[in-house]
DNA sequence: AGAAACGATGAGAACGATTGTCAAATCGCC
DNA sequence: GGCGATTTGACAATCGTTCTCATCGTTTCT
């Protein structure tokens, strides 16, 4: 479980990361494979998917689900960090609340749970977006 | 929009909202369907997603994601609130906690995001789970 | 009551995201 | 230079969910 056979580096785990480096907002695997297309380094769409599962599971991008339930993922820091992302564009900003963190943990524990994780996302319409409609 | 058909309330509306208040943690949708098959009382699958939906819509039931992408829902008080929902058994408490609100709305005012909406949920194991292992 | 009008239902098809399959390509290594 | 293990990719298969559409049940109008 906690084994991991050692990663090669091939050409398509490159092209995946690299991708996931150009963009600073939350991608879906298929509009990585897309990218990737466009960009003349194809990946096959199973590749992709199971690039960014590995990459998910090593804790080096991040994965959520926008409101339909479409796995979504991102670049990020390492430490853990909600985000604020906007609705229209899909701007993403990185924050962190110490506060919340102990409140969840302390929540949980006045019920008796243990072992605590948590998810928090934000989602609003940021500064541009709210000046400039939907350009959907 | 805000504009509402008036719902009928037929044996199939009855049925599904008595399941989901028969049960108190969340289920999806074909587990619903299932109960209900069980139960005597069928109700097609669709119809059973449909007034999931609607359910949620009117803000009678509580949609969440489940960590692969599923739907499920559950009956809720109407108030806004997270949930604390056990890993193991799916047991879930409803908890409040006003600071994280004020939170969450300052960081996304200070980075000029607006209409501002979060979702929060907290998961762990529960009393009863950690004491006995995985009856899965 | 009878008929028209319309929402609601359900069986099954359609769909879209994701995962599985498996032969062929590739890499690290002897 | 060749071998075995890993990885890839085209495609099929799965699975949750939505759509289609003919039919049904109510309500309303006359």
């Amino acid at each position: 479980m906690t084994e991991q056979t050692p990663l090669r580096p091939t050409r398509q785990r490159v092209a995946v990361a690299e991708a996931l480096a150009s963009v600073d907002d939350f991608r879906s695997a298929q509009e990585i494979h897309d990218l990737l297309g466009r960009r003349g380094e194809p990946v096959g769409l199973a590749t992709v998917y199971r690039t960014l599962q590995r990459l998910a599971d090593a804790g080096e991008v991040d994965l959520l689900r926008t409101e339909d339930g479409e796995a979504v993922y991102r670049r990020c820091s390492t430490t853990h960090h909600h985000h604020l992302v906007c609705r229209g564009c899909g701007a993403t900003v990185e924050v962190e609340g110490p506060a919340v963190e102990r409140w969840t943990r302390s929540i949980a524990g006045e019920h008796g749970f243990t072992d605590v994780s948590h998810t928090l996302e934000i989602f609003g319409t940021c500064r541009s977006c709210s000046a400039s409609p939907a350009t959907d």
